[in-house]
DNA sequence: TATTCTAATGAAAACGTTTGCAAGTCTTTT
DNA sequence: AAAAGACTTGCAAACGTTTTCATTAGAATA
């Protein structure tokens, strides 16, 4: 292979060939009304020639901005988290910013360790959903007491003074209890994720508050929480609840209320007639699934374009960042698991 | 909120507290010998308690190497996909590069306009695997006239003289027909995505071979090639072959396989029993689905890992780049719809 | 004591841009 | 015809590094 020598042409090589200083160059390409309308042309015409595409490095080191944005998620092969992302780039590349995506697979000190490396001058701001392992929140404060921007999504915590981006998990919760109790449900199992995670937290409580609202009892005895989203593991931890008998079921995860579901059908209990089903998220297999899983829909997409924008929004203000905080709204999806008059 | 001057600190800063030159500070931090152990230790000492980074955009511009690989993909939304992203970056970051990803969505102008803006100076090499729609490769042949390191994964054409990380996909579905054969199918139906892909061509050459090989009729009548990943588009376009009888079904995608189950179960038909039925892929729901389905598992993590192995291979020594092409082997997961004796 | 060698450091150039300032050439005005 | 103004352009600095080359001071040699 040859060597690709002057493969890339810069402005100086414009410049050069024109006889002409690069500042002049520089200027002809900004259309700057500065330079006579023939250079300008004459340089124009020039680069598109040679298809000349500004060193993007020389740009960033000398704007000492790099227009890519970091983002930080706990996985990358889930389906949520991969929507995100996708609202995340198609916002950003509208805006002219690269995204750079590192995934901590739920592992405390590689999420410390990214944010670390995407700090050090790679990134002008950082969008970030924290691991199921992170208790301490230095590595985020970091961030705020520098000055630099950060939004955090759907997984954030109350400790960090930074922008976030998040559904009302209370609420989302409390709507699917309430659909079922609407659906005379009146004793129904909880299957959760890990407690020390917010998010499960608050789905708990909403679930709770929907109970006892509308008078239904509560039954620890057919509450679950479980820690593993392997669906093997959670076929495991769900058996634990058809010991006793409910006839009614909200699993915080899709994954969790089809786990849920094997072990109802292996009691012979039917779905919905006997036990009615709701879980959360809308993953794709909700709806294959047979029966289909009625499920809270999760507007993953629309939380990376959000997230996306109030980040750069601060990127471009970085003198008054105000924190924000946006609460998505979540859409309650009826399917056969709970259709039932 | 402050305005963050001098909330990162730089080498001059360190040569300016020192009172000695940015020069002695570069090497005291590079471990030359060329600096007395006294300042080497100086400088460090102070580097650390000021916590310094260097500047990533400078050392870029400098040495010419954004220590940055640019990945297109399809689709991000997807497990196949996503996987091989964790391997790409797995393997990336390891060896000290960032990745940026951005997600044609199957759209040729959109694959074109991204390798476009990777290549102007964004990064060091490009990871790609085309669009369905792609039928053009100037721009991908566009890296390999200048020489810039590419490598193709997964669908990857035959026209570009470029590295590529594959399975056999002929190899493939040749397995997973035999197998039907082996349970005793004799007439075989086929689910086949997109012709113009190279990769369904070459299975669906696979399946015929392995029916002529083994002296199985082949049935044109039972064949269908499916556009879309949609499901329930799928369950639609499966719904021509239900028309006819047949005791096997291959599918390329599980998404397939599962829709033709679907209408499988519709008719009565029981599973293994009557039709067998393999897909291709080994997605997380084909071991949950009721029957789990027997499929081809692709190494997707592998895949992604391999490539930017390659790739980063090809950086690093860049005036020798040999093309390689790497076949990488499946495995046969054997599940409830195709278990009979 | 004068010369050479060695060790440590600094100055400056370079990577590719943008931009403030100075300077040049024409026009226009008085 | 001289001064002022308007257009164009170029020079040089700056962004933060690394690295080549030159320089200094001191030590070793003759």
């Amino acid at each position: 292979m040859a060597i690709d020598k002057k493969s890339t042409i810069t402005i100086k090589d414009i410049a050069g060939e024109l006889g002409i200083s690069a500042s002049t160059v520089s200027r002809a390409l900004a259309n700057s009304p500065l330079v006579k309308p023939e250079t300008r042309e004459a340089v124009q015409a020039l680069a598109k020639k040679y298809n000349f595409q500004p060193n993007y490095t020389a740009l960033s080191l000398r704007s000492n901005q790099t227009k890519t944005i970091g983002v930080i998620i706990p996985q990358i092969v889930h389906n949520f988290f991969s929507l995100v992302i996708r609202g995340i780039e198609d916002y950003s590349y509208s805006q002219g910013y690269s995204v750079i995506v590192s995934s901590s697979q739920e592992i405390y000190e590689r999420e410390v360790m990214d944010s670390r490396t995407l700090l050090a001058g790679r990134v002008d701001g950082l969008l970030a959903c924290i691991s199921k392992e992170t208790g301490n929140y230095d590595h985020l404060n970091e961030f705020v007491d520098r000055n630099i921007p950060l939004v955090l999504f759907d997984r954030a915590p109350e400790k960090v003074n930074a922008t976030k981006v998040v559904i009302d998990d209370f609420q989302a919760a409390y709507l699917a209890t309430s659909h079922l109790i609407e659906k005379e449900c009146r004793k129904i199992s909880y299957i959760g994720g890990p407690e020390n995670l917010n998010i499960y937290k608050r789905r708990f409580e909403g679930f709770k508050a929907a109970l006892k609202d509308q008078n239904v009892a509560f039954h620890p005895e057919i509450v679950v929480h479980c820690e593993s989203e392997d669906f093997d593991e959670c076929v495991d931890a769900t058996a634990k609840v058809t010991g006793s008998t409910f006839d009614g079921l909200f699993a915080t995860t899709d994954i969790m209320a089809i786990a849920a579901i094997k072990n109802i059908k292996k009691k012979g209990w039917k779905i919905p007639e006997d036990v009615a089903v709701i879980g959360f998220s809308n993953w794709p297999i909700s709806s294959i699934y047979e029966p289909s899983v009625s499920t809270i829909d999760q507007p993953g997409y629309e939380m990376g374009r959000r997230s996306a924008q109030l980040l750069i929004e601060q990127i471009k203000d970085k003198e008054n960042i105000s924190i924000k905080k946006d609460i998505l709204p979540v859409e309650l999806i009826e399917r056969e698991s709970s259709k039932r008059a």
